[in-house]
DNA sequence: GTTGACCTTAACGTTACGTAAAGGTTTATA
DNA sequence: TATAAACCTTTACGTAACGTTAAGGTCAAC
């Protein structure tokens, strides 16, 4: 049986230029060139081809297949041997890539949490946990106990997406509250826009937003210089803006 | 601090032409070019590269990183985590490749058993075991008891190995045999060679080495058509030309 | 002033093909 | 019989992440 080039193309499931480049690099050569110039393949190609496709699925390389296929099936077994040394090796590597990936990524989710842990619960939680002692019986008495265990509960019950997205958020705030800064009028838009995020991220913790809450929130940042500490590190006197920001957004400026 | 190409590279541990390829896909520009037209990297590029590095590590591609580099630390854990997933699914396939790399070597290996068992325990050791029955008083008759015995213990005790060198050293025959069967005359140096050869063949089974033994043995290829079938199957009448080669290798021609 | 260490851009080589482009051959059809 | 469709051919660029010359400009030291 003689083949033309797409024939045999088909038959192994390969396209004609891979045929034509195993000619090239004198791995699979045609048995004749008839005489318009093309190439006819008989049963010897086929067989060969059959191994040469074996080969590769194992993942070997022509180079390497070369060798094999015109080596004895003493030698085949070696080469095979050393090929799987380079794919155990391979894997090897492999593992410690995933590991080290692996170790990333848990560290970046790490920090998240600790971004929460200590930004949030040993920030926040402790604004919360903390704070009523301060604040505690000024919020309680302002916003009721349900919201502030309904804040508390729904920070524990929190997801690491939503977490992420809750540092996604806050970062945002910081951002668009720097730009906003460098104007120096916390009435102007991107302020506002700011305020609103600020919102949007006080909404992941309470269950109901109100704009005396808010804007009480923002008054707490002034007041406690741990919270001030933390807007102002990015901005001396940004916690003051971003409260002028929050009071003007809750129509609450007196 | 200010860095040259090469201070940068010694720094980092890279080659110059890795930095002009980073600037050169954008990666990583110079924080300035001087006026002798030299790049030159300032602290922002160092922390940038110890980044790309890094990720680098991970095997996430340039132009992953590129996107990671200036991503959010969230886009980034998910970039990260759609890196582990084609991670995850390279070992899946590198474990099947492996896996079937393994299945192919125990095959050969089992195939090398096969041949052995077919062309050799099959065929040998019935050639010697089932030969018993027709040759067997003739045989037993010629060389005693003692070589055949030891010939069948002998086979039974072969390892690995020695079966892959034996059915080398078969093909090697096989080989030889044929190309001196073109020139057709049987006392030529190649004919010679693969009598040689046949020898070496024969006293991997056997203990020790006979002249009429080893003719005798070439006598049987011509007379059983078992034998005969096998060497005629690579060329019609290589059985007789090799019987031919070993009279005149063992002197052995009447 | 010249040697050596540095810098520059340009360009080819690596693997296993995919994908045109430009043109010749064979077969089917109008 | 003309022509279109379906083949075939060679040539050559593109891929990822650089390594490796090559040809030439710059800088500090002797």
């Amino acid at each position: 049986m003689e083949y033309t080039i797409q024939k045999l193309g088909q038959l192994a499931g390969i396209s004609t230029r891979t045929l034509r480049y195993y000619d090239e690099i004198g791995i699979l050569k045609p048995s004749r060139i008839n005489s318009s110039g093309y190439r006819i393949y008989g049963q010897n190609e086929v067989d060969r081809l059959q191994q040469i496709l074996f080969f590769r699925e194992l993942g070997v390389s022509l180079e390497s297949i070369k060798e094999i296929i015109s080596a004895s099936s003493f030698d085949r077994e070696k080469v095979l041997k050393e090929h799987r040394e380079k794919l155990l090796e391979k894997r090897k590597q492999l593992d410690l890539l995933i590991e080290n990936v692996e170790k990333t990524i848990s560290s970046t989710e790490g920090k998240i949490k600790m971004t929460d842990k200590e930004k949030f619960e040993g920030f926040k939680q402790k604004m919360i946990d903390d704070n009523e002692k301060k604040y505690g019986k000024e919020i309680r008495g302002k916003y009721g106990d349900e919201v502030v265990d309904q804040s508390n509960q729904k920070l524990k019950n929190m997801t690491q997406e939503q977490y992420a997205e809750m540092e996604r958020l806050s970062a945002d705030v910081i951002e668009t509250l720097k730009k906003a800064f460098a104007t120096g009028d916390p009435a102007e838009e991107l302020a506002q826009k700011a305020a609103d995020l600020h919102r949007q991220w006080l909404c992941y913790s309470w269950n109901s937003y109100s704009k005396e809450a808010h804007a009480g929130v923002a008054q707490m940042y002034v007041d406690d210089e741990r919270f001030t500490a933390y807007y102002d590190a990015e901005q001396p006197g940004m916690a003051k803006f971003l409260r002028d920001a929050i009071f003007i957004y809750t129509g609450m400026k007196k």
